[in-house]
Formats: structure tokens, sequence, C-alpha cells
DNA sequence: GGTTACGGT
């Protein structure tokens, strides 16, 4: 015999007994023991150790005992039936639907938004996401999403190829589909996914048109955003911005001139200056004023008719790439931007840096962006 | 695309 081994979660093991004299499944003397509980204090993932038998295991149980049967009575003719398994097929599923127990052992498919991946020196990072459909026992909170999206959230552990995919191309605000990902309980009592392979595929919203499963995502989240009136992309004006207060936009790049955003804007991008040692800057409007936190511009050609409705971002870490690949005249969305008064620079500005994906080109075919559609109107 | 399946603060 080769080697055989079990492998099982921690402190998971769920069990039942069949008596072949009573032909039925049994769980030993009657107890008081609970059922079922949810675990982490009530707040967790619901437990049983009590584990429900199928028509296939019943079936199992009767032929091993039948089996045992005839070896007792010295008649080794027929061997043990294997469990009858027809293919198994790994599904796609809402967060909503997965389980442990869920057919297949737990494992899915699924495509979901990521709000935040933390990176681990250990090399198993946490991946948090949201398909817009309820997380029972998850249990997740961060200040990296809005609390009333913690019940839709999920945390995914990374383990192996699934972590070092991650690292390379996962930013918050995109979609991925991730494959063959496993829902568990944790040792905390929390319900968790774990990957392990690298089957891990960004989607663009274009894509929409002919993935069924991130068409039904996005009209969930739009749901989502209405009902809970933080509609990210319905970002704010220039001429709403306060300064040193975060907020989201959209603008169009000009010259040196950006925006800032907490939530989302779109603005078209003016102007990027780019000098030597120096931070990128981009200026950006959305054709709204706001003379207490626009940028001075002189009397550039690119911010002509445009004074008081301009803004600069100055593009730190990971940002700084934006200035290489952005294109005049493209609307971008931004995130997390706040304006403040910068000695250095003599005048209002706004810094991004972090490796968070804080500015994104809009997709001007989406329709349903009644600011982005009033900001195309101009341009 | 078939097969695997463990885990650690």
């Amino acid at each position: 015999m080769g080697n055989l081994v079990g492998y099982g979660q921690h402190n998971r093991l769920r069990w039942a007994a069949y008596s072949p004299s009573a032909g039925e499944i049994h769980y030993g003397p009657p107890n008081n023991a609970p059922k079922e509980e949810n675990l982490a204090d009530g707040f967790g993932a619901p437990f049983s150790p009590f584990y429900v038998a199928d028509e296939i295991d019943i079936q199992h149980c009767i032929s091993i005992s039948d089996w045992w049967r005839k070896l007792l009575a010295k008649d080794l003719s027929e061997s043990v039936v294997p469990i009858a398994k027809g293919p198994i097929k790994r599904l796609h599923r809402l967060i909503s639907e997965t389980g442990p127990n869920v057919y297949p052992s737990g494992f899915f498919d699924c495509t979901v938004e990521v709000l935040k991946l933390f990176i681990s020196d250990q090399g198993t990072h946490s991946l948090f996401v949201t398909d817009y459909t309820p997380s029972p026992g998850s249990g997740s909170s961060s200040k990296s999403w809005p609390a009333s999206l913690n019940e839709y959230v999920m945390q995914f552990e990374l383990w192996d190829e699934a972590a070092r995919v991650a690292e390379v191309i996962m930013k918050p605000g995109e979609y991925y589909k991730i494959n063959n990902a496993r829902m568990k309980i944790n040792n905390s009592g929390y319900m968790e996914g774990k990957v392990k392979e690298g089957k891990i595929t960004q989607l663009e919203e274009d894509d929409a048109e002919s993935d069924t499963h991130l068409k039904a995502l996005l009209r969930r989240k739009q749901e989502w955003n209405s009902k809970n009136n933080t509609d990210v992309d319905l970002f704010q004006l220039i001429q709403d911005a306060e300064m040193g207060k975060f907020f989201d936009c959209i603008v169009e790049v000009h010259c040196p001139f950006l925006f800032l955003t907490s939530f989302l804007t779109s603005m078209k991008l003016l102007h990027i200056e780019l000098k030597p040692y120096q931070m990128p800057r981009l200026y950006l409007t959305d054709y709204s004023g706001n003379s207490s936190v626009a940028a001075t511009c002189g009397d550039e050609f690119w911010a002509r008719g445009l004074e008081g409705r301009i803004i600069k971002i100055m593009l730190d870490e990971e940002q700084k790439h934006i200035a290489e690949s952005a294109t005049i005249g493209t609307v971008l969305s931004v995130r997390k931007l706040r304006l403040k008064n910068n000695a250095v620079e003599n005048g209002i500005c706004g810094i991004l840096g972090g490796g968070e994906k804080l500015i994104v080109p809009m997709n001007l075919n989406r329709i349903d962006n009644v600011r982005l559609q009033d900001l195309i109107r101009y341009v």
C-alpha cells in the first residue's frame, strides 16, 4: 500500500455514524449538545460538527456493511463498491451563494470588485472584495471602504501562486474573475475565501457586454450605490471642493491642472508638466468654477477661458506613471484628492501618492453616469 | 480544463 493521507481543515471536522443493525444514520446517545452555532461569539459563520449524510453516503454505508457481513461469513467474492461520483464540476457562484459545504466541497469561481489588497511579508496576502451580494459571517471591516458595504465584503486569503499574481496586478477598484476559490471558516470563526492557484483574470467594464457575470455585478453595484447614497460614479464638481477636504471627481487633463477626490470625480486632462527631478504635475478641469481651490495657470494656451476652473495635482510614488501614459484631453476620474495650499508650489494643489489606483481614464461610452455625460457635452 | 483539497499573525 502506498501513502494514504487524509487532509482536513483545523478544528472543522464533521461526523455522522451509520448503524448497520438499525440501517440508519445517528449521532450517538441522546445529549444536549447544540446542533449548530454561529462562531465568533455569534457574529461569525454558522457551524455544526454533525455531518448530514446524503443518499449517496447512506448507500455507501450499506454496501460497506454488506461487505463486512460477507467478510465475517468468509465470503470474499465481492469487494467494496466505491462511492458513486459523477464528474466534479466547479460552478460560478455569487459570494452570497458560497459556503464551506456548498457543492463541490466549497470550491467555486467568482467575479468580484477589489476593495483592498493587504500585502503580507509572510507571502500570504489578504484580499477584500465584493460582488455586491450579502456576505453573512464574513466579519470584515476596514476604513478602505464605506461601513455600509461591510455586509457585502468578503475576505480572501491568497496563497502561493494566487498571492504572486495578485501582488503584481491587483488594484482597488478593478474587477477580476477568480477561478477555483474555496470557502472556509477561518480560525477566528469567520467566513473566508481561500485561493491558491493563479487563475485570476482582470476584467474591464467593457467586458460586461460579453460577460454576464460582470454585467450583473455592475448592475448590482449601481443599485447598491443608489440605495446607499454614496454613488462612486456620481462625482463631485470642482465647485463643491472645499480646501483641505478629500473629494473624488472627474476631470479633463489640461495643463498643470488636476483634481481632488475622496470619492470620485471626472475631470478633463488639460496639461501635463514634466520637469526633471520633480513630481509630474497634472492640470485638470471639469469646467465648474471654484476660485478658492483653483490653480494659477497664467496665460498658458491650454488654460484660456478656464480661469478659476483648473486644479493642479502633483503625482508621487506609483501615481507618477500616470503622467507617462495619460493623454491630453482625456477624461479622468480621480479618487481621494485633497486640495491644499502648497508653500513650495506657491498655490493650491493636491498630491496623490501610494500604490492604489486613484486615477482612471473614464469609459466615455457609459451612458449611466450622468455627471460624466454632462462633462462630455462641454468637451 | 481536469484535479486538487494541508496551512499562518
